[in-house]
DNA sequence: GGGCAGCGTCATAATTCTGTCTCAATTTAT
DNA sequence: ATAAATTGAGACAGAATTATGACGCTGCCC
């Protein structure tokens, strides 16, 4: 089973508050990889890059600072894009304004609450998802866009790729109506010389595999095919 | 002028910090809208919608709190992915928790340095993705182009195709008076054979759901049909 | 080659919207 | 004030649009 549960790469020197908090997240149900120096850190950056989805990083921690973790991040491929959350003593201003111009996604000054540093990576996590994710949510519908498919809840739903072609376009925009000529050409690549009507039929397969989320995709009578925007919840 | 200027909506009942941090992000190259109490932040809102990219908070204001605008601001047809940033005294950190979860995306303790703000803003807005509904205000009325469907502040109307082709020759060109033939022409595509009586038809059920702005579309007896130039605000 | 899955088309059923009609309400003209 | 003209409202039939089930075609895997 694969539901998106997120991961998250911690690096902090103190053994004792690293624990307390990687527990409390593995309890909200995250996965957690922990590391006390900058040199762990990078190795499990290297090992588990794909796997990442955020990172909280302390500033000062032996070996490789903060800064220098967030500027790898930045650059790596597939992590460039994840939120980073620096930790670091009150009132370092200059640290935070450095932070921020590196990159980094967020700041909370030490000593903070366990449940503070999790209010911020929720919040970080909920506005990360349509870009680049590759979980795009909407109700019980997950999609995994490097999957190519879909789960309702836990259930792993099959798709064909044009079915998996219409879900991805509404996903993607979910406050827009699309006509059938733009949904043809979204999952027909080109612009092959098809009825439009057969748009209709993908949606009913599609609809049909849904089950009881079927009407998360709505008819806009006189205009085309979308997400149900009343369905949608942020 | 090369980038468009990014606009922010600053809240904040203090004048004096309020005005030196305006003035020093106005310096910085953004269009600062500035409210010192909620009633005024609400306003500001309800008038420039469109053009607010960002929003900063300071979460004690009279009248209405930050939370409550940050709350305005979520639910709002055109606001609602907008980058929202709280200010506060320090150590309220319940306030940060709360704020977070509201969909706050950052969170800044005070006092902070004008250079931090920026950084914060700065780092918000580079993150931000390119939006790309096209949006249409008239009073109460938001008429979302790409979603091809009009809100009456934050309830959406469903529209059928005809009452939204209607709607949209309205709002592209709120000044004109529209004779039936011309409305027939717009939301017929073509010009097809039809009494031009049944333009009436189709403005009473637009009207009937437009409920209490049902009067932003005026009758011009002899004439025809157009926006009521008394409610629209320019 | 047979079986199968996915796609496109069609015919028909189901649904929703549009256009017309009638009558009431309102405004304008005499 | 009364009549004439214009617009508003409710009801309803049939038009237009969409949903559904069935079928043939293609390419793929045994």
């Amino acid at each position: 089973m694969t539901l998106p549960k997120h991961t998250i790469l911690l690096v902090e020197d103190e053994v004792e508050p690293a624990e307390m908090l990687a527990n409390f997240l593995e309890m909200s149900d995250y996965n957690l990889l922990v590391a006390h120096n900058g040199k762990k850190a990078l190795e499990l950056i290297e090992k588990n890059a794909s796997d990442i989805h955020l990172a909280v990083l302390d500033i000062m921690v032996p070996h490789v600072n903060g800064k220098e973790i967030c500027r790898v991040i930045r650059k790596h491929p597939v992590l460039s894009d994840i939120p980073v959350i620096f930790l670091t003593a009150k009132d370092k201003e200059k640290d935070e304004i450095e932070g921020l111009e590196l990159g980094a996604d967020d700041y909370i000054s030490k000593p903070a609450s366990l449940k503070l540093v999790k209010a911020h990576i929720e919040s970080l996590l909920r506005r990360q998802q349509p870009q680049n994710s590759k979980w795009i949510q909407y109700g019980n519908l997950y999609l995994d866009t490097s999957g190519k498919d879909l789960y309702q809840k836990e259930t792993r739903i099959e798709l064909t790729s044009t079915e998996y072609g219409l879900i991805e376009l509404f996903f993607q925009n979910p406050k827009r109506v699309y006509t059938r000529q733009e949904i043809l050409e979204h999952i027909g690549g080109d612009d092959r010389f098809v009825f439009d009507r057969t748009v209709d039929v993908h949606i009913k397969n599609l609809r049909l595999k849904m089950g009881d989320d079927s009407d998360m995709i709505k008819t806009y009578r006189g205009m085309g095919y979308g997400l149900n925007r009343d369905k949608i919840v942020l």
